[in-house]
RNA sequence: GCGCCCGUAGCUCAGCUGGAUAGAGCAACGGCCUUCUAAGCCGUGGGUCGCAGGUUCGAGUCCUGCCGGGCGUGCCA
């Protein structure tokens, strides 16, 4: 059950029966504090000038048309004119019976789109750092969403697997492999590979010019080169691998839809825009002058598909993504998750595309932006100028941390399970950290914070997990075996009960927006206000009167079920004990 | 120069298509463990929402101009 989208219907009919247009927003947000209700319909008030009324006459006129029979208990008239909607308890106990039968937690599935997502995209040369947290981990977050609300998603792992760099790091392979190293051992630290390489190519004489050379010939399908680049592919992207498996992320080598897959359609990219007209060659590049983009003297942007000297650039590339995306894969959507900075890129990537009819009017194609990671002094983290943190070690860190902490404390947990459980703690953190988060400016990396246990992060939603499962092996019973009259009397258990109905309600907000954290914040709050009901509401108790108790349970057990159902989709494990 | 993003409590951040008295966490202070896990709960203090105008019944949210920071802006990605 939506509430919300109940509401909204509800009140939709009756503003248009007090003389509302039909395309009129319908402005039902949930209230802000308790005496309000739960939901306000703020409408009459805008409704009231455009008919030239008295608002809170025409909240009157509303609040007799709404047919919300059965389900609010009462409707107010507030201040201008809010209309403050009360649900029925029964009502909600009803809506939470229902969900509690449901394996989906009574969330219907919406009507199924073919959703693209490109998402962490990690550069092969090199070792995955801090930097690719936030595309990797926020993409799989909105993949999830997207699927469990019934959407066939395709993921795009458009990993940087092609480019003149790899002329060096093959180079410098091949001379390892020459002394008889094997490519796994040769590359077992990217990091230094890649030093070592740039080290050679930057001093040594005669490195640089076989460098070039490599390029070339991995352009031109050299196959011995094409053999020793895949050696060097299959290494990192085992590397990446190991991250993801760390990261409780999905991504699978099915998903590789590299740079280099779209090597062979670069050329008939640009012959099509230059057929269509809209490139043109200019100082000797292929480009495409961009009118709407142009500068107050009416100079226009120019966007480069084909360099002077005949090569191919990012553009072109992304182009024949869309291609592939939009007209293969058939993307009713398209999200791409990259930092900000690209921002103007695919503004014009988009412009381009939709010009060249690569992507059609209904095809949306979405840049979903984050903010850089930044070092403790407020600078980017440089790829190429060492320093920076990589992703291995901050999850091996945040997991150690989490294992210190929990050998800290009494328990009678095993040795294996206190590892188990560290692990799904500290990788927790460590993800909810950046989940929680939407801002798409910058932000300072830091220990810390990324590693806390304390307050709104995940070891708390974790935690109150574990404190429901708790009670039900206290009271011999598993979370799906209780079925009981649900009765909402105390504070608690009516907040507590409004909540869990308004889970689709995050991930509708998830899925639409690209946003993860929106979940995050509703997590907590559900987390919250079971911690609140669990220590006023006693379940197992002596002197709970039966009834009391069965409700309660059902209550506990949706609680936990919901939990584990947006821990999942933030891909953060959840546990029996901690 | 132009364009985009950002500025909310000491710190990190929420604030849904404009709605009522701007909310959390951390840090500070005070309470709560002989019975459902104290990684918790209850409470207190803490704000010119960068500044100034404007739009309106109503602005943290929209518009304009400033100030401050970041990023981008023809052959890297």
């Amino acid at each position: 059950m939506n509430i919300h989208a109940l509401l909204t219907e509800r009140f939709r009919a009756a503003a248009v029966a007090v003389g509302a247009p039909e395309d009129a927003p319908v402005p039902l947000s949930r209230s802000t504090r308790p005496e309000f209700g739960e939901y306000q319909f703020n409408g009459a008030m805008a409704l009231a000038k455009s008919l030239k009324k008295n608002p809170r006459e025409i909240a009157n006129q509303i609040v007799e048309a709404v047919d919300l029979d059965g389900i609010v208990d009462k409707l107010e008239i507030a201040g201008p004119g809010f209309i403050n909607v009360h649900l029925d308890a029964n009502w909600l106990a009803g809506q939470l019976s229902i969900a509690s039968q449901d394996e989906r937690l009574g969330i219907a599935p919406e009507s199924p789109h073919t959703v693209v997502v490109d998402y962490s995209s990690p550069n092969l040369a090199k070792e995955m750092h801090v930097g690719h947290l936030r595309s990797t981990i926020i993409g799989d977050a909105v993949v999830k969403a997207l699927e469990f609300m019934g959407h066939k998603v395709i993921r795009q792992n458009h990993m940087g697997d092609w480019g003149t760099q790899f002329g060096m790091l093959l180079a410098h392979l091949s001379d390892k492999l020459q002394a008889n190293e094997v490519a796994e051992t040769a590359l077992s630290d990217l990091e230094t590979f890649y030093r070592e390489a740039k080290i050679r190519f930057d001093e040594e004489q005669g490195f640089a010019d076989r460098a070039r050379e490599y390029v070339v010939k991995l352009q031109s399908g050299d196959a011995q080169c094409l053999t020793l680049w895949q050696q060097f592919i299959d290494v990192s992207v085992t590397h990446s691998e190991e991250v993801y498996d760390k990261l409780n992320v999905t991504l699978t080598r099915d998903d590789i839809m590299g740079e280099s897959a779209y090597n062979h359609d670069l050329a008939a990219v640009v012959a099509d825009l230059k057929q269509q007209g809209i490139a043109v060659e200019d100082q000797g590049a292929q480009v495409v002058f961009l009118e709407e983009l142009a500068d107050k003297e009416g100079k226009p942007a120019v966007y480069i598909i084909q360099k002077s000297g005949g090569g191919y650039l990012y553009a072109t590339t992304d182009l024949a993504a869309i291609r592939y995306r939009c007209q293969t894969l058939g993307a009713d959507r398209t999200l791409i998750f990259t930092d900000a900075r690209q921002a103007l890129h695919f503004k014009q990537t988009e412009m381009v595309a939709r010009k060249a009819g690569f992507i059609q009017p209904q095809q949306t194609y979405e840049h979903c932006p984050f903010g850089m990671m930044l070092g403790s002094d407020g600078k980017p983290f440089k790829t190429r100028t060492g320093g920076t943190v990589k992703l291995a070690d901050l999850l091996d860190e945040a997991v150690e941390r989490a294992h210190a902490l929990l050998a800290a404390r009494d328990s009678d947990l095993s040795e294996q399970e206190r590892k188990d459980i560290a692990a799904k703690v500290g990788i927790g953190a460590v993800k909810y950290a950046d989940l929680s988060k939407n801002r798409t400016t910058d932000y300072v990396f830091n220990w810390d914070t990324m590693l806390a246990f304390e307050g709104n992060t995940a070891p708390y939603l974790q935690y109150a997990y574990t404190r429901v499962k708790s009670v039900f092996r206290k009271a011999g019973l598993n979370v799906d075996d209780v079925a009981a009259p649900i009765r909402l009397e105390a504070a608690q258990e009516r907040a507590l009960a409004i909540k869990l109905l308004q889970y689709v309600e995050a991930i509708n907000q998830v899925t639409a927006e690209a946003t993860p954290h929106v979940l995050c914040v509703y997590l907590y709050e559900l987390a919250s206000l079971f911690m609140s009901f669990y220590e006023a509401c006693p379940i197992l108790k002596p002197g709970i009167d039966e009834a009391v108790r069965d409700s309660r349970l059902m209550l506990a057990a949706l609680t936990a079920r919901t939990l584990k159902s947006g821990l999942d989709l933030l891909g953060i494990a959840s546990m029996e004990k901690m």
